[in-house]
DNA sequence: ATTAGCACTCACATGTCCGGAGTGCTAGAT
DNA sequence: ATCTAGCACTCCGGACATGTGAGTGCTAAT
């Protein structure tokens, strides 16, 4: 019951202070939590809280501030996921259900994620590991160049031109086409590889060189990762905090500008369903350990194949944006899955 | 000659602001640049200056900084165009030389405009008003879906899917597709809508549903204007300017997230080939005022296609920008006719 | 026209002071 | 054993006074 109470304040300067961004002191906290105890009693369970780490003062005889491990324990052990509204859930079906393709569900995923959460948003795109190939085609643009064209089951297009050192023939440019449509159609990316291996025996020695520069194209393309893409939004969010965490927007816009980093705050989340908080130094970047990251993995079908998420200040309100982020999760996965 | 001295002191005035962010008073301008008259005789100048309306002091007995007015003033007669140094101007040609398709020629030329000149930067998708078809394909991806993939001459991909009512017929779609190449093949954009009118009228009616379907989905595809697209990079170095532009850095973090706002900012600019500055309230994005933005077109051959351009606060190094972009829009377009 | 000189005006930094919020500690109440 | 009341202490931050310096406009002399 100790224990109880002690995380009942650990809770109560968690929330206090999210809302209103100043050191929270024992007095104003048992007026506006119903802690049916004294100032001072709260003042004895902080002190042990700082002991423990929980929390800290910013400077001697101010309120107290949650540390990251306090954060840490709220999120893990206090922090109630708030349910979406209703209203909320249809928003986000609406504005989901409306994308034409996949490039659409992304951008819309982001904005819509940036705008109920007010931070900034992260989405990655799914892998396509299951991908199969629909249909192949080569055309040449010019005597010397051409354009791969591949055509997945789940209607995605990939392409990569060519640039040839010798004339192309057209004859044999169609030769090729026919053969690897018939080698490659309706297999999965996965077992492309093993195929090509085997492929350029078929041709004629003059032949060769084109080959086998289409087929490392084609190895190229089915191999490349579609998700080391991720879509960035919201990042005007980010001003909103301007005296909040000190002088260190800079930094974060900065990181976020590069496409690896964003990666690595997606990456490395859980590979389960639930939803992955990193608080401040947990995160691997450097120049963001005033920065937290919540994110959560979403799937098409059951396979679940890459994340989305917020990033935001230590701060932030961790019971919404979980919510948020799982919920978009959830939506993103079974729009995909329509399709 | 007292003409002359005039502006060299609104020219003096200007370059020292913006190296400095700090008003500038008459002292420290005959110390910093060699006028041969004492701060006095300055001093009436600046009145005289300040009259007119170039100038302006933030509170009395401040220094003086430029007005949108003075700036408009500085850049149209006084600015030289700094010419980028050598090692530069290979390393923009280096940087770009080796992208490998529009999109990443895009990317890397925002990369590198928001490198060199510091600032937020912009393009602006080359409008593909002169591509002709190459190549188009129908694939059944479902009974119900079809994916239709656009191959242009410049080797560029478009790609629809098409959800139709009911059932399609594999002959159906195979016919329609021969019809439409023989029809499309070769012809420019431009003159495809009006191809597609009669189009429609060889086929038995119960085909006629698919392919009226069909040939919209087309006619959207080349009518569409891929040039609405605006890459944007380098925000970060917003946040540089914490205090100096005060406070307003999340309105215009806000206004360069809408797609259409940047279209506007870049897509006025004069149509001639020189390079367009729009200085603070010129430009009319509401919370933009205390930005400027420089822009040029670039072509591919001679045909000026799209725009690119730099954003930052009012008090930019306007020579050294107005150099970067006129440069980076030549190699673009250099580039984009190479391919 | 230009300049020197001078009085004047503010912004700004510095210093001092004080109130208030918050703390830790101790002694007494439960 | 736990909580609470009271108290002395700390220190931030706002208010006020003050001095300094950069900058100005004006006038009179060159």
């Amino acid at each position: 019951m100790l224990e109880d109470r002690r995380l009942a304040v650990l809770r109560a300067i968690v929330e206090d202070y999210v809302s209103t961004h100043e050191p929270v002191g024992s007095k104003a906290l048992v007026e506006r939590h119903h802690l049916g105890v004294s100032p001072a009693t709260i003042r004895n369970d902080m002190a042990a809280l700082e002991e423990e780490g929980y929390i800290a003062q910013p400077h001697t005889s101010a309120g107290r501030v949650p540390t990251d491990l306090g954060y840490r324990l709220f999120v893990d052990r206090l922090a109630g996921v708030k349910p979406l509204s209703s209203p909320e859930r249809r928003a986000i079906a609406e504005f989901l259900d409306s994308s034409v393709d996949l490039d659409d569900v992304m951008v819309r995923t982001v904005r819509l994620l940036a705008q109920i959460t007010r931070q900034v948003a992260l989405v990655q795109y799914p892998s396509r590991s299951r991908s199969t190939v629909r249909h192949i085609e080569l055309i040449a643009l010019s005597t010397t160049r051409l354009i791969m064209v591949l055509i997945t089951d789940g209607g995605r297009v990939e392409q990569r031109t060519i640039e040839c050192a010798n004339p192309i023939s057209e004859v044999a440019l169609g030769d090729i086409r026919a053969r690897l449509l018939v080698a490659v159609s309706g297999q999965p990316f996965t077992s492309i590889p093993e195929i090509l291996t085997s492929f350029s025996g078929q041709f004629p020695a003059e032949m060769l060189q084109l080959v086998t520069i289409i087929q490392a194209t084609l190895l190229d393309a089915v191999t490349e990762r579609i998700d080391e893409r991720v879509v960035l939004g919201g990042t005007a969010h980010l001003a909103r905090y301007g005296e909040a965490f000190p002088l260190s927007i800079q930094p974060v816009l900065e990181a976020l500008e590069e496409q690896v980093v964003l990666l690595r705050l997606l990456g490395e989340s859980s590979a389960n369903t639930a939803v992955t908080v990193r608080i401040g130094h947990e995160n691997p970047i450097e120049g963001m350990a005033s920065t937290s990251v919540v994110t959560a993995r979403y799937g098409i079908g059951d396979s679940a194949t890459a994340s989305l998420g917020v990033v935001g200040p230590t701060h932030m309100d961790y019971a919404g944006n979980i919510a948020a982020v799982q919920a978009v999760a959830q939506y993103v996965g079974r729009i995909l899955d329509e399709q």
